[in-house]
DNA sequence: GGGCGCAATGAAAGCGCATTCAAAAGTTTC
DNA sequence: GAAACTTTTGAATGCGCTTTCATTGCGCCC
């Protein structure tokens, strides 16, 4: 493998206007640069990123750290970081933490030692382990807000009170609301927005795993309420809860309606298609990732961006029964 | 930030005798290993990571490069990949190439440069191409064989195999086959499975885009060819295919049955609910990364291996129509 | 035409660690 | 008790690069 110091004496200069005629072009004459270049592409030369990291302190790498990488939300972020990271040639460290939150301080720590930066996922993580985190290196958080720190949100409530609008328009009046996990920061987020209609009753049936069983068992508990409108904290929820309903006879969105939550692909594989709020997810990962760059770069504390929600309607919504 | 030599000299020792207390303790006498690691803890010391790595020659990184981390196929893999990694105390560095297999070739030589092996997804990408990586450093391939390169594939054949042993015990004599991508391996490799059942004449719609909007798309050419099943490269486009059909009224699986391939999570979502072949995504990552680390230590060439699948039947598969 | 400022260059000093090599200490064997 | 090992230790080297600092060459102005 060659090193810089080859391809300098290759090229006829020393190391230290190799590394400059290719990492900082113009503080080099025309004529070496093109030297250097040249000797870089016959000896095939490639940087080694260890020396270089070492060297400038620099890793050029960033981390990202969510709970479930087969989870198509947080897929849909990563793709937004990933993006966002090659657009900067930045490279980037997953980290699945397989929803183990007492396993997640352990990895994102971990993780910190070889990053500049890091976009961390963690709906459940407790605040007081996220400032840790933060003090330990620059971190952006996606879809949580922690006073003081950078984060991307969404303005989830917006999206609960358009939601809620839509189904009074369409004759409801007592909704469901089917919850994600506890601790979750955008659940609760969320649920702070349940009471903002004015002539929508919204009834709580309680925490739920953020997948498609967790939906199935809260169909039950929903159309027990006598709701003629579930809203779900996630469309994976709100799939299963169409599951159910479809088992037990009730037709969608004739006897009821439901509203899920991020418009993942599955919402229009659906029969019928789902009514949900549109999270953009992906754009949250580029958001999160450009905002990292501005904290590293100045330090700053970072403004907190809160993205924009849009209701997408689609079948499963429709006018309540008579 | 505490270095090395601060804990050596906290320690009393020298820093190659705290080097090897933390990273080869018995090669240390208990006492000094004590002293080490305690003033380590003391400090807070963490190795960085990039001298680590320059000294070593070692990133403790891996490379994954993968067509789409928001397609659920994918994302599984991801998941094993990662899981294995983390196991052995490994970092993964993640890339999506968007689909793009021009992109890609650079992708993976830019990447190769800051990892000790890779991990590569990339069904479409030029056996030429895929050499000319391999020679530049360990790889494993997923879902693909290239001659002489370590690769985690799947029966890909037997599960085609017993999908038409199941339609044909059904009843169904003719069935269409939707493909995907041109170039792509896995394809290939299911065509040469698809002649291989007497009694079930195979009709080729063609090629398609592995997505939903390609199943909606072959849906009609697979309805004109009058086969009473649909056999599908995958099953997003699977997923299309019943969307499609549902739209123009016919019934699944009572006018005609629908089969996909993967397994992924939203074949249980939809109704009716997915004939699939199950394939085992997450843990193809976790064999390739295991055999990553084989091919990397012993420098062997390293065996393919291949997994097995498993058709699992659900409702979208049924009697032949009359 | 001499002094000044600026751009271009190279020598050299690390970045923080792993690792080699030789020396020191401790152990076994006869 | 000495020779022959083995284990434990530290000094020193270097991984390949970036970056500071001093030097050189050059155009420019008065």
């Amino acid at each position: 493998m060659a090193t810089l110091r080859d391809v300098a004496s290759a090229a006829g200069v020393s190391p230290a206007t190799a590394s400059r005629a290719l990492s900082a072009p113009d503080t080099v004459s025309m004529a070496k640069r093109h030297q250097v270049i040249e000797a870089a592409e016959r000896l095939n030369y490639k940087p080694n990123r260890s020396a270089q990291a070492l060297a400038s302190g620099q890793s050029r790498h960033i981390g990202l750290v969510l709970p479930d990488l087969a989870n198509p939300s947080f897929a849909a972020i990563a793709k937004g970081v990933q993006a966002q990271a090659r657009g900067t040639r930045y490279s980037v460290l997953v980290a699945d933490t397989d929803e183990d939150p007492r396993a997640e301080r352990a990895i994102v720590r971990d993780l910190q030692t070889s990053v500049d930066g890091l976009v961390l996922c963690s709906p459940r993580m407790p605040e007081e382990e996220i400032r840790e985190c933060a003090a330990a290196g620059p971190l952006v958080l996606v879809n949580r807000e922690v006073d003081g720190l950078p984060s991307v949100t969404f303005d989830s409530a917006a999206g609960v009170t358009q939601a809620l609008q839509h189904l009074r328009a369409l004759g409801h009046h007592r909704v469901a609301y089917v919850g994600g996990p506890e601790a979750s920061w955008s659940d609760a987020h969320r649920r702070r927005a349940l009471g903002t209609v004015e002539g929508v009753d919204v009834v709580d049936v309680g925490a739920h795993r953020p997948i498609h069983t967790g939906g199935v068992a809260a169909a039950d508990l929903a159309l027990g309420t006598g709701a003629t409108a579930i809203l779900c904290y996630n469309d994976l929820i709100a799939l299963g809860v169409l599951s159910r309903l479809r088992t037990r006879g009730v037709d969608v969105p004739n006897d009821i309606s439901v509203v899920g939550f991020d418009d993942i692909g599955a919402a229009t594989y659906v029969a019928p298609t789902l009514t949900t709020v549109a999270i953009p997810l992906t754009r949250a990962g580029q958001e999160a990732t450009s905002l990292l760059s501005q904290v590293r770069d100045t330090s700053a504390d970072g403004t907190p961006v809160r993205l924009p929600v849009e209701l997408v309607v689609r079948d499963s919504s429709g006018p309540a029964p008579a």
